[in-house]
This record gives structure tokens, sequence and C-alpha cells, in this order.
DNA sequence: TCATTGATCAACCATGTGATTGATTAAACG
DNA sequence: CGTTTAATCAATCACATGGTTGATCAATGA
């Protein structure tokens, strides 16, 4: 149905996909190699049914796929899309610590006690 | 009310937090530094209100914290909580890495087309 | 063919989320 | 004091999410 999901969808899924306990565990269990869906949903108290749905919201957030072997369906991790958050995160982590020695760089400079500049370098935002 | 929370729920909110396209882009304005409600209210076509709903989310999750300054409340990015989000997703990524460097140095120690063997190295969890 | 195994589909329910409008607190200003 | 400004509180609403149970599909194997 969707043609071209715009990034900002795809963080959207992607975060949200992150943000329960469940399926970070899946997340988890996944960095180590394929599985299988009754394998993922074993350590749960859940029913089969709801594992299943946490791994299509992976799929949708991209974090996952599935492959086909007989009546199994593994779960594969897909760690391009998990390079792309911590790509975003750094993003605005590093230009937050910019800032930071940037106003070092002032006070040190200009040592008074009436530096209370806004520390305002700008960058292009994209999101 | 909240004495102790487990660092779980801090990503589960964290992860939620940053899973909204309005709350990136408070966190990319405030990566250049503080804003008030209102500054932050001005770019989006939503009620101050909803912003500030916004806002306290990202404070729950322990991204940005709030000081006082007349009847301004300004709003800071607090990037350690980032860090712990890069931190997580790197941890798995880079086992995942490692799973498929030791399969390479598996299919090129013994070249049969023959090796179909799970690739387990074993780690511990923590989620 | 028929039963078994692996997984999904469908309907439903409780709860949470994002947004709204309207009222309220809190500090500064005149 | 009363007014303006900054921001939150409260009630409400539509909709998404996470879970359940029960039925169904698809491939294997007796």
């Amino acid at each position: 149905m969707i043609i071209d999901p715009s990034a900002d969808d795809r963080l959207d899924h992607a975060f949200m996909a992150l943000a329960d306990p469940v399926r970070r565990a899946i997340i988890a269990r996944l960095s180590r190699g394929p599985a299988t869906v009754n394998e993922l949903a074993e350590p749960f108290a859940i029913t089969k049914q709801a594992v299943s749905k946490h791994i299509q919201v992976l799929e949708h957030a991209g974090l996952v796929t599935r492959t086909r072997d007989a009546q199994r369906r593994p779960v594969h991790l897909d760690a391009a899309q998990l390079e792309a958050l911590t790509a975003w995160i750094d993003r605005y982590r590093l230009i937050h610590e910019q800032q930071f020695r940037a106003l070092d760089a002032l006070l040190a400079q200009a040592p008074g006690p009436e530096a209370g500049a806004s520390v305002a370098t700008e960058t292009g935002d994209h999101l």
C-alpha cells in the first residue's frame, strides 16, 4: 500500500517499535541469530498471537525481515534501521555537545559576570 | 511518586518520546540551546497546551529538564539519556555484526556446501 | 486423505495517546 | 489593585495499541 514512506514515518515506527520491552527483548534475541515465532514467544507469558503482532510491528518499522522455511517463518534482524536511529540521536547529541564547548570557550575568553549571551550557532535542521 | 524507575521503564519512555515527530523536532531545536514553551510551540500548527504536554512527556523520559525564570519555564536538553539510547541500540547492533563476522570466518574456513551451522556465541542478555 | 505443526487472521476489549477547548495559577507590569 | 503574559490543569474526544480467544490458512508427514 505505502509507496514511499517518509524518513519521518520510518523513524516514528522504529522508535515506537523499541518503546516496548517485549520488542526490545526480541531484538536482543535476534541479534544473536534468526529465530521462529515459537522460539521468540517461548520466554514470554503472553500468547503466540501477541508475539506475532509484535513481530509485525518490528517488520513494519524495518527492523526485522521474515523469510520462509517450510511452515516456519524465521525472523532476521535488519541492523540498517538500527543504525539510522543511532544516527538521528547522535546528530543532536553532538550538536548539543558542541554548544557546550562553544559556551565554555566564550566564558573563558570574556570572564565578566554579565555573560548571559544565548548560544546560537546556526545549523540546518532536518527535523 | 516513582522512587526508582527501572532501566526498562526509562528506555520505554525515552524511545516512546522519540517516536513522535513533534517531540523529535523539539529535541532538534533544544540541541541548539534552551527555549521556552512559547518558542517551542511557534513552528507548529497545534496549541500551546499540546506542546506543553509533549514537553512533559520528554521530561518524564529524562530527555529534558525545566528551570524557572520569572513566568518563563525554559526547557533544556539533557543529553545523558540520549546517550543511554544509543548505548542500548549499539549494543545489539554490534553483537549482530559480530555474528556476521563469525559466520564469514566459518564459511571461509570450511567452504563445503553443507555448512548449515547455527551461529550462537553466547552473550549475557540485559533485556 | 487426514491429522499435526507453525503461524496468521478476525473480532473484541481495556487502556493510553494526541489533540482540543475552557478555566486556572503565577509572576511581571501599569 | 487590575491586566497582561507564560504556562499548566481539567474534561473531553477520536483513535491507536497490546492483549485476549477462536477460527483459519499452509506445509509436513502418517
